[in-house]
DNA sequence: ATGTCGGCAAAATGCCGA
């Protein structure tokens, strides 16, 4: 038996909810996390998604962010709605939850453009607030997964063209965030995809600009990192390509890993 | 610089965020 957890940045869930309920179908994740359900609390579609199988919780806002995690016929049990550190902060960006035996945590860190500026301080500062609590939450030892869209290319493998200048002031390719999120892979996380797939691009994310879907001008900013605790659990880890080109389709393809429910010979 | 998409305020167009 393995354990499916997917990140899809949905980009509105009300408007891509005929995509999502499609993939659901076909995929039939055990564990979602969403990002950008730039839904309202009340206008969460949580009977649509209920009568497709899944249980949700939800921490959502008006016209932007938002996040959400699903679980497949279980309603996961939350156990922390926004990161800690800074209390004035109330974007809707991170909510975590136990599910099947897992901690996860779902997370919208900010695009940080324009670059320079303060949305650009404000990502880098959220990533420092998110690698304090991926510390705490490595020290107490549960399996871990912190799975979302962090708004980050993680190295020059990972985006169609790294000398393209259309990029190249782009806040997701700085080398602040960056190294950033290089210090959480340092700390002992690990990168799901990246591990199952070495030297492969596999974007998550093809803007709705330029054509960059049927080019292939791809990023990838959707990941899913596992604590050393879970990481032995790894089978295998992928993107849902195929969910790009669903007419209505987010700009981001779900990002998935299956995990073995127990370790093997445990 | 360009381009797409959607939400929003405030007036059917423009601005912003992504």
């Amino acid at each position: 038996m393995t354990l499916e957890v997917a990140t899809f940045n949905v980009n509105n869930v009300n408007k891509r909810l005929a995509p999502l309920l499609a993939w659901l179908a076909r995929a039939s994740p055990d564990v979602v996390c969403l990002q950008e359900t730039k839904a309202e609390n009340a206008a969460f579609p949580a009977r649509a998604l209920r009568e497709a199988g899944y249980g949700a919780i939800w921490y959502g806002e008006r016209s932007w962010n938002g996040v959400a995690i699903l679980a497949k016929d279980a309603t996961p049990i939350e156990t922390r709605r926004g990161l800690p550190g800074d209390d004035s902060d109330k974007q809707c960006r991170y909510l975590e939850a136990a599910v099947r035996g897992v901690l996860v945590g779902c997370l919208y860190l900010p695009n940080g453009n324009p670059q320079p500026g303060p949305k650009f301080r404000y990502k880098l500062t959220w990533f420092e607030r998110l690698a304090a609590h991926a510390a705490d939450l490595r020290a107490t030892g549960h399996p871990v997964i912190l799975a979302g869209d962090y708004n980050v290319v993680p190295t020059d493998l990972d985006v169609y063209n790294a000398r393209s200048r259309t990029y190249a002031k782009n806040a997701l390719l700085q080398p602040e965030p960056r190294a950033a999120y290089q210090r959480l892979l340092e700390a002992g996380w690990l990168d799901a995809i990246r591990a199952r797939h070495p030297g492969q691009p596999m974007f998550t994310f093809w803007d709705y600009l330029r054509d960059a879907w049927p080019r292939n001008s791809g990023l990838r900013l959707d990941h899913l990192l596992l604590s050393e605790s879970l990481a032995p659990r790894l089978a295998d880890a992928g993107v849902d390509t195929w969910v790009r080109a669903l007419p209505d389709a987010s700009d981001h393809a779900p990002a998935w890993v299956t995990l073995e429910e127990t370790i093997e010979g445990g």
